[in-house]
DNA sequence: TGTCATCTAGTCAAATTTGAATAGAAAATG
DNA sequence: CATTTTCTATTCAAATTTGACTAGATGACA
């Protein structure tokens, strides 16, 4: 949920004002459809949900030129905006490959130390999973599901190729590469 | 939900019959909540509806010795069997990881000719998604979260993992390991 | 022998997701 | 210009998951 929460407040939040079939065109847009199920259920959920918690607020309707039925619009609040920074964080070090790649889409939302900061803490967190994968004791001839060796070596096979991802990020982040917000020279 | 359904089954085939609450130990002793979350709703939620879909039946009650309050005790029916054999099939050839390791930890109930071509199939799943994954344009500075290199990156690395794990269990189970239930000298 | 903790077993309301359906407006077609 | 298709926009019931709670036995121990 907290995936479908994230991706929706930064569609809003791109777009300053916008609604619930522009967060949907966004999600199948960005190829988020890839990796996450974004339907529209969820997404209308989620808004109503965000709403009634204050987190987004129907837009003064002035409306730009509409084209098909009447939709609502949303902008994102004070708060929201909050929310929209604690979720970004949580993903950013989420070892959830999902939850992950929601935080690196809207990673340049944050000034680069703390990205920097957050996938050094995500690698640690992978690190320990990795020890904790690699002490399982396996048996050839498994009398149970846990102690055999393709299960846990599926695992570690995750778990590394997420350290990996992590370690590349970093690197690419600290050696300046993308357009960090908060580095940005506004025109105007 | 396919997921569940498969570990409750095949929780229940191993052990002839069986209930609600040691499915759940099963499920925490295999530690499988280290990779799906599966909690006593869920369990007994999929116990329900497998039962009212003549998957499993309630089992005749004759009871080995309890010591607590009383259960239901289940065992799986002719079509709840062909049901695990069907869910093990769509497992083994998932491209998702919680799925093929609820595929993995009960690939020794097919024969291993048939995992071979299952696995062989579930390489050639995840080759043609790295494929897609790799024609994707990407842009250093993208306007849109889809053309980020690092979240196509992400989803390489992944998919390449996957691809990695498959391959070795291929290996080991093309090179004969492993203690498959056809190939079994039942003694009696 | 009472009561406190723990293990066994399961239930239930609330939250969330799924999948399919509804419906208005514009565009295409004959 | 009537009709069908397509695009815009959302709704809703049903399925599923979550998280917290209920409750019966057994054992420990004072």
């Amino acid at each position: 949920m907290s995936t479908v929460r994230l991706l929706v407040l930064g569609s809003i939040l791109r777009r300053g004002v916008s609604h619930g079939y522009a967060v949907l065109r966004d999600m199948t847009t960005w190829r988020v459809d890839t990796w996450t199920n974004v339907k529209p259920g969820s997404i209308y959920h989620a808004l109503d949900k965000l709403e009634s918690q204050g987190m987004i607020e129907a837009a003064a309707s002035g409306a730009g030129a509409k084209l098909g039925p009447s939709r609502k619009e949303y902008s994102v609040t004070k708060q929201g905006k909050a929310e929209f920074f604690r979720l970004l964080e949580a993903a950013l070090v989420s070892p959830d490959i999902l939850q992950f790649s929601a935080g690196v889409a809207f990673m340049e939302w944050l000034p680069r130390n703390e990205v920097i900061a957050l996938l050094e803490q995500r690698r640690s967190v992978l690190d320990a999973s990795l020890r904790l994968l690699k002490s399982l004791p396996v048996d050839e001839r498994p009398s149970e599901p846990s102690r055999h060796p393709e299960l846990v070596g599926i695992w570690i096979g995750y778990v590394e190729s997420e350290a990996a991802s992590t370690e590349r990020i970093l690197a690419n982040v600290q050696a300046g590469r993308y357009d960090f917000k908060s580095e940005r020279l506004e025109a105007e």
